[in-house]
RNA sequence: GGCUAGGUAGCUCAGUUGGUUAGAGCACGGCACUCAUAAUGCCGGGGUCGAGGGUUCGAAUCCCUCCCUAGCCA
């Protein structure tokens, strides 16, 4: 019976780069949908970029550039790094549009004509300079309780205490460095605690886990209260159409994305949006989230949807957050690592399982520890699991590329293929972390079965060659089920292992009940290369010397140190660095670390067994190097051969599959004007020398 | 400060309703093998289960106090 499922993961904000905590949860997201599609549902994941709130348009007054200006360089950014970790979205959105804000008034006038509606006065800090309302964060001065200097109005990170921006002492305004004063103004209310009822029912009807529920109790307990929708101009957001000069408060209109993502899908793809949204029963809905967003997903979200003739969801998934080494990630100590700094050292794949060799669909905090992530990957993905393939590859290959008609140990397989159930129910419950192990177990048997069995041995006696044979095609089709269980947290290595073993062996979870024989299979690929350890400690820079340029005065915000997965702008406070993504900043001592030099190519040639690489011999004045390059996709070997390239000298030599590279070859990469990804070799103007400094 | 979670081998984590000598992977030591990306297989060392107290014939597991970590307090 294949279900019909629309899935969603928080919205990241529009106001600062994707990191780790974005990507641990678009990769849960992400491995779930891929898995119910694998698993033959109709299942749809959209998101949206959150784009509206006062940190937006500070920052865009800070930039001086637009608000529109600000969120459209910031979706590009995340669409790329979202990209990079192969997050497969039916529909990426945008909550600035104008299907959010159709949906936003459509829930609030409906809410508004029932009743759910109230407007009181609000005595709230004011700056007269900027001529606005603060937020709880812009504001600062002493702790009311123990003085601690510094402190954000609604809160002190020193004792705990909790308060509002009135009882501050020595207060200050963060935009503009004036003391606030205090000011009324009538505001809009949510009454949430119309739906307290209704709440408790849907609490035990959806599957909420266990400890998300207790601190739900703790919220009833303390009683459920009116909610402030509104916010005063000026404001990035949608104006609320009977009450000019106020706004719509950006998490109103936030969650409200899920849906404006849905409706453009719709229209893209021409689905009936009532059958999914208004039926509680055909289809589901289940979003994911972090702990930190759990109140707005599980009492606000399911209330504004309940009140305005929408559906709730089916269930809110919560994870907990990411720590590195232990810690909470940190600016200062450099483990604020973002996605983009993580993609321009490594591929994308290799963080989605250690990801999800460590979700277990509970709430405790993930820690990402670097050391442990190299392991990890190396052990499991490359000598584990793609070692079954690669070392059973040339006894097919010898055998003239055909497997085995069938297979010598169909009790083994049996094994491999009966728990298939029970893995399944772990993808669903989000226990990849389980599953990883189980299926971990699996590929160390295969291992052993071919340690038994000695290929190699058979190999060498011309009458045993098919013996051999039939080993390799044993142990092809368990790496085979192995992948097809894995194919949703490694899409990348199914994908190339799809083009070597057919395109129908991966195609859904049970195609596993048939293995692959009497087929003729392609030349093996390298299915996954090993993390360079020193690459992954790049991952850790020390933080930015003081060259950047200075922070706006008095604008020492500080930056959401922990996930800010979801959209709490008003709680937590933009960050001042720069938009994009740039590397952190290095002194000329840095620089000087590099041996750059000039260096002429003597040979030049292809790399047996490699589509990418090719190998340089490099004439440096005084000596030769040979260094491996991936650049055979753009440049064709003979043309290369006299010409000047630049070279990194003093790069660690690294052993590859076809000999050691010592050096690296510099080139300029990216997209040619609607092509695709090119590299451009730098070169040296006429009269330079082999071994020249550059610098 | 209140609340919700977590604290188990060097590291990352499993430990189902309390029940025999607390498990796995990685790391480490030894051996084997050479098909495989210094990979694989076999064997081994290593833990007062955050601290202290209590309940019980029996506690990593239940209760109390304290310490540490994370989140929430709209």
């Amino acid at each position: 019976m294949s279900r019909q499922i629309l899935v969603t993961h928080a919205l990241p904000y529009a106001n600062g780069p994707l990191h780790f905590g974005h990507i641990i949860e678009a990769v849960q997201t992400d491995v779930w949908v891929r898995f119910q599609k694998l698993r033959g549902h109709h299942c749809l994941f959209v998101c949206a970029e959150d784009t509206h709130g006062t940190p937006i348009m500070i920052r865009a007054q800070q930039e001086g550039i637009t608000p529109e200006q600000l969120i459209a360089a910031s979706a590009t950014d995340h669409a790329r790094d979202y990209e990079g970790f192969m997050i497969g979205y039916d529909h990426f959105h945008s909550t600035h549009s104008a299907e959010n804000r159709e949906h936003t008034y459509a829930l609030y006038t409906t809410l508004r004509d029932k009743g759910h509606i109230t407007r009181r006065s609000v005595r709230q800090a004011y700056d007269e300079q900027a001529g606005m309302f603060l937020p709880d964060r812009y504001v600062r001065g002493n702790c009311p309780r123990c003085d601690a200097a510094d402190q954000y109005g609604d809160s002190c990170e020193v004792c705990g205490a909790t308060y509002s921006p009135a009882d501050l002492k020595n207060a200050v305004s963060t935009v503009t460095g004036t003391t606030p004063v205090l000011r009324d103004s009538d505001h809009l209310f949510f009454k949430l605690g119309d739906f307290e009822t209704m709440l408790r029912q849907w609490l035990t009807d959806s599957h909420l886990q266990e400890s998300v529920q207790a601190k739900l109790a703790e919220w009833f307990e303390a009683g459920l209260k009116d909610w402030d929708i509104s916010r005063d101009s000026p404001y990035f957001g949608f104006e609320v159409p009977d009450a000019p000069g106020k706004y719509f408060y950006v998490w109103f209109d936030a969650p409200i994305g899920y849906i404006g993502a849905f409706a453009a899908l719709c229209a893209k793809r021409g689905l009936d949006f009532d059958h999914w949204w208004k039926s509680e029963t055909a289809t589901e809905l289940h979003h994911f989230i972090g702990k930190d967003i759990s109140y707005f997903h599980t009492l606000f979200w399911p209330a504004v949807l309940h009140g305005g003739g929408l559906r709730r969801p089916t269930a809110v998934h919560v994870h907990g957050f990411l720590t590195v080494d232990g810690a909470k990630m940190s600016k200062s100590r450099g483990t604020f690592i973002t996605a983009s700094r993580y993609l321009q050292l490594l591929p994308g794949e290799p963080l989605r399982y250690y990801f999800a060799a460590k979700l277990t669909g509970g709430i405790e905090d993930i820690d990402l520890s670097l050391d442990d992530f190299t392991a990890r990957v190396n052990s499991d993905i490359v000598g584990k699991l793609v070692n079954i393939a690669s070392r059973c590859a040339p006894f097919i290959e010898r055998a003239g590329g055909h497997l085995a008609d069938t297979l010598p140990d169909s009790a083994l397989y049996t094994r491999f293929i009966e728990g298939r159930e029970h893995l399944a129910s772990l993808y669903e419950a989000r226990d990849t972390a389980a599953l990883v192990r189980e299926v971990m177990h699996l590929a160390d048997l295969a291992n052993q079965y071919v340690d038994q069995q000695k290929p190699w041995i058979m190999a060498k006696d011309p009458a045993r060659s098919d013996e051999a044979r039939a080993v390799a095609t044993q142990a092809i089709n368990l790496f085979r089920v192995l992948l097809v269980y894995l194919s949703p947290i490694l899409p990348r290595i199914t994908q190339t292992a799809a083009g070597w073993l057919g395109e129908d062996a991966f195609a859904s979870w049970d195609s596993v009940e048939t293995p692959l024989t009497s087929r003729a299979i392609g030349k093996y690929p390298q299915l996954a290369t090993r993390l360079d350890p020193a690459l992954v400690k790049q991952l850790v820079v020390s933080p930015a010397t003081p060259a950047a340029p200075p922070a706006p005065a008095k604008a020492t915000v500080k930056a959401a140190a922990t996930p800010a997965v979801g959209t709490p702008p008003a709680t937590k406070a933009a960050p001042v660095a720069a938009t994009h993504q740039e590397p952190a900043m290095i002194t000329i001592d840095d620089f000087a670390k590099l041996d750059l030099r000039a260096a002429r190519v003597l040979e030049c040639s292809r790399v047996e067994g490699s589509d990418k690489l090719l190998c340089f011999k490099l004439d440096l004045g005084d000596h030769q190097r040979q260094v491996f390059s991936g650049i055979a996709a753009s440049y064709a070997p003979e043309q290369l051969i006299g010409r000047f390239v630049v070279m990194v000298a003093n790069l660690a030599p690294r052993k590859m599959r076809f000999g050691i590279s010592e050096g690296m070859v510099l080139c300029a990469s990216g997209k040619a004007e609607g092509g695709p990804d090119t590299v451009f070799l730098l070169s040296a103007d006429s009269g330079v020398q082999p071994g020249m400094k550059i610098s």
